[in-house]
DNA sequence: TTGAAAGCGCTACCAT
DNA sequence: ATGGTAGCGCTTTCAA
């Protein structure tokens, strides 16, 4: 391993000035800049991030703590954070907490350990980072004590809701996710509070987020509500589910049955019929918790910490031509 | 922040008796040890990893190298290597390279500069790895030059080839996978080998692994092959995208187009109907290059260093029944 | 403009 | 069995 002393007996200096030109700090004069960046060159010396980071105290590391990068809609999201802070020469430490406290406490104290020098979180229990030192912002699955990006839930509930309506489903099944997860709740409630005020008739089935608690779902719905001509689904896995089911029992799609999804994953293109959804901004949803981060750790003031993205229907073939 | 020092003034002892409880080194007197203990809880103190790894140029950190998490395949494995290596304490940081040689390089740079303690990756410049003074894992994407996890490509190629001409393709469309990533392109030869050695004819048709490149594909392979009865796909993305646009067109699966997609990702099944595919045991490959490892970690000898799974036929719906 | 040296928090050696 | 202390590689005063 080379370090900063090696550099510095080559060029004929002192740990310092190798210091003061790899840091871009001080002063040192343009000569010895030079012959010290050319020493640094052919001995190909990387500074010791380990060793920077014991004295500074800080890092180029962040910690991204997801629920599960199985469900398709968070690699989207991870990608954007990794490629947004990547471009500042950050790097990720990741975690998937499982909705599980402990583990989320587990990855919290490993990220502190580290020295990550913020925390970007899609996480439930938000609580534990009340005291933290460090900036954290939250990603999706938002409160209102922290910096947070999130995308339009109200709206999207309200949008999968009238879509359904407006093509013709009077009796519709609204699967929810999970309660306890607040982007579900949230575009279930405005779904609901939209399907209220129509005319149509409409249950409500819980459902998980999973591959397999969606497939037991899309059994589920169709023996208690064999009538039913609408699926408002929480997610696109648990829309697929469905789906498959409906097609596996008969139905056809969309005119026995019309089913809308949530999140616009890359699948649901390829599915057929391809599934209309809500569109999340999920790549971009990444991207702008990464530059909010990053604004904050820069210090930078007066900017909007409660960054919330539009969503939009992607009107593809499980509902049917609305009547102009 | 607190440190060892805080606890051993609290404790009245000495910083270095402080260490020896933390990693139970050297003696040190059981009431000691228990007050020690007593002091950490009750300041709530953390070793600081950072000033750990620069004394010891060792840290809890793995560093994995994933083309791009965004492919269902990836957090599979992913998820696999983190639960494994996170029972022993360690973490991991991970990168996406897309393929990108650059890309691949600077994380590479990270890793060390980080201190990571190994490095496990799914990649395909792996001379790069050649002169690091870490263990490299390699895990789907491998070299004999290394550590390797893989599934066995031969088996899942002529599996999937057999399975097609066993249930009646007689005009095989195979869509090749990018022929610079190798288990695509054994699992290719593989099926080649099979069609080469039966009467059936075939064609051969190259094709990206990502979800544009599927949809694109599929659209073309009907153009050229508008009379192929039978599809053997490079991964299940794009057996899905073909299962697309052959209903799309109007075919009957498996009647009119058989189709095997391979990996068995976890949405395979949720489309319908569901595809017929080859199972590679991808959070298991995540598992055993993390267990893998570990055990080059712990410098345990005497072990397989090229470790090779078994792959499956899972057989559902996008092929016909076996006579029998 | 440059260098010497202290110190970030920890471990491990050498005394005692 | 315990304590003092050097040193991991770096940054940053402070002096020259």
């Amino acid at each position: 391993m080379v370090t900063i002393r090696d550099v510095a007996r080559e060029a004929g200096v002192s740990v310092a000035t190798v210091s003061r030109v790899l840091n871009k700090s001080g002063y040192v004069q343009e000569d010895t800049k030079k012959l010290v960046l050319e020493v640094i060159q052919k001995l190909n010396y990387k500074p010791n991030e380990v060793a920077r980071s014991l004295y500074k105290r800080e890092s180029k590391l962040i910690g991204l703590l997801l629920p599960d990068i199985t469900n398709p809609f968070f690699p989207e999201l991870a990608r954007g954070v990794e490629d947004a802070v990547q471009h500042e020469g950050y790097r990720l430490i990741v975690g998937n907490s499982d909705e599980d406290k402990e583990k989320e406490f587990r990855y919290i104290e490993t990220f502190l350990q580290n020295h990550v020098m913020g925390i970007i979180a899609s996480t439930i229990h938000s609580d534990r980072f009340l005291n933290l030192k460090i900036p954290v912002v939250l990603l999706d699955r938002t409160t209102d004590q922290f910096p947070s990006v999130y995308s339009n839930h109200q709206q999207g509930g309200r949008l999968a809701a009238r879509t359904l309506l407006e093509r013709g489903s009077r009796e519709i099944t609204v699967l929810r996710g999970p309660q306890h997860i607040r982007p579900a709740q949230e575009r279930f409630l405005a779904a609901l509070d939209v399907l209220s005020q129509s005319s149509a008739c409409f249950y409500v089935m819980d459902t998980s987020f999973t591959f397999n608690g969606a497939k037991a779902s899309a059994k589920e719905v169709f023996q208690k509500y064999p009538k039913t001509d609408g699926i408002l689904a929480c997610n696109d896995v648990v829309a697929t589910a469905v789906l498959h089911e409906a097609l596996r029992i008969g139905k056809r799609i969309p005119e026995d049955l019309q089913i809308i999804g949530y999140d616009d994953v890359p699948i649901s293109e390829l599915v057929f019929p391809p599934l209309t959804t809500i569109h999340q901004p999920a790549y971009k949803m990444g991207e702008e918790a990464a530059k909010l981060l990053l604004a904050i750790l820069r210090k930078e003031k007066c900017m909007d910490t409660q960054i919330k993205l539009p969503v939009k229907l992607i009107e593809r073939e499980t509902t049917r031509k609305v009547e102009s």
